[in-house]
DNA sequence: GTCTATAACGAGATAGAC
DNA sequence: GTCTATCTCGTTATAGAC
């Protein structure tokens, strides 16, 4: 098939990503360097040259796939109806992250945001501004519909949670346990859910 | 006086530190090298090494002395009766650092974890231990006095506050807007608030 | 305690052959 | 598209004079 032979002539770069992105996930976008990369791919630091010009470029690249890849796992949770549900589902992509040993490349690039090239930084916060805005549109549909609550702004709510998820990851990966994520997440959404909210509120007045 | 004498003599060690310490919180332990040092100060590169023999050293001792400073915060606040407060006061910590620009020394560092000396990763978790424990602490006290109010265990609800923190900074400077992590603080803050929880509570009874 | 000088290495990047 | 070879620069670190 063309398509095939397509995605086999064009493999290297995606493979380039491949690893640079794993690299970046553990120690970092300025923990690795081009020599890790063609050294595991088995080329040469020119050819890598070849594919992406500057790190600067392979870097943007990082983020640009990336940021199509969240995109799509997004829009399969899209699908869930209940919005409860629909935040664990996004909670969990970050915990199969985390188990593989890696933070959030946003997360971890985040971290190194002064030291980045600046289309880095752009596309960075771009990347953070569309993950917020999903956020709070499933925060706002689910409080439309009865499942969440929650105070104030959704935006404000989306914005708490993301930055629980990410610290959580940060803090979790430091211990190398998992388990602190996933504690520190199902406190999180708790928090949001109505169900359970009302029972706590039932078992106040019971007071 | 002697320990006035004695403080110029050694003074150099603690600038050093110093300048570190704004390089690490701005771009990380990887992202300074000992000539920016060397340059700010008006000292030579060799002078530091005089001083701090290894880089592992110098981010060892710049771990340990923010520890400790760190430490007379949390003891400045122990004053303090009211737990919400004190978990007010706790949270501004942050905010200081955010204000100026920078990460907290420990959430940055906790990001280039993997490529950490051992000591420096040994040191950065036995820092999150402290802060975990006080703040579980805090949080047990306010509960058992009264004034908050969080379920399970005060360690598991501590973490989730430092990761909120944590996260919400990183965010906030990668936008280069405090207001970010104070929205983000104010909203964790309020859901441990019992007088707080109290009204959400009789207005959904009302509802 | 600070200096000059230098070692030893790794980084990102380029030229040009195949 | 990948290679060899090389350049230039920045990095940590050391030797030895002052």
């Amino acid at each position: 098939m063309d398509a095939d032979i397509d995605a086999a002539a064009s493999a290297t770069p995606a493979r380039i990503l491949d690893i640079a992105e794993r690299l970046a996930q553990t120690w970092g976008f300025n923990g690795f360097s081009y020599a890790d990369i063609a050294s595991e791919l088995g080329i040469t630091k020119a050819s890598l040259h070849y594919h992406f010009a500057t790190k600067a470029i392979l870097g943007r690249a990082l983020l640009l796939r990336y940021s199509e890849k969240f995109d799509v796992a997004l829009t399969a949770i899209e699908a869930v109806r209940d919005a409860s549900l629909k935040l664990r589902r996004y909670a969990s992509l970050y915990e199969q992250v985390l188990v593989r040993d890696r933070m959030c490349l946003c997360g971890m690039l985040a971290a190194e945001y002064s030291t980045l090239p600046v289309a880095m930084q752009v596309e960075l916060r771009r990347f953070f501004d569309k993950n917020e805005a999903w956020v709070a549109r499933c925060l706002e549909d689910g409080r439309a519909g009865g499942t969440l609550t929650f105070e104030g702004d959704a935006v404000d709510a989306a914005r708490a949670l993301t930055a629980g998820l990410e610290g959580a990851m940060l803090l979790a990966r430091s211990y190398g346990e998992p388990t602190r994520f996933a504690a520190v997440a199902k406190r999180l959404l708790r928090e949001l859910d109505l169900a359970h909210s009302a029972v706590r509120t039932n078992r106040k007045t019971v007071n």
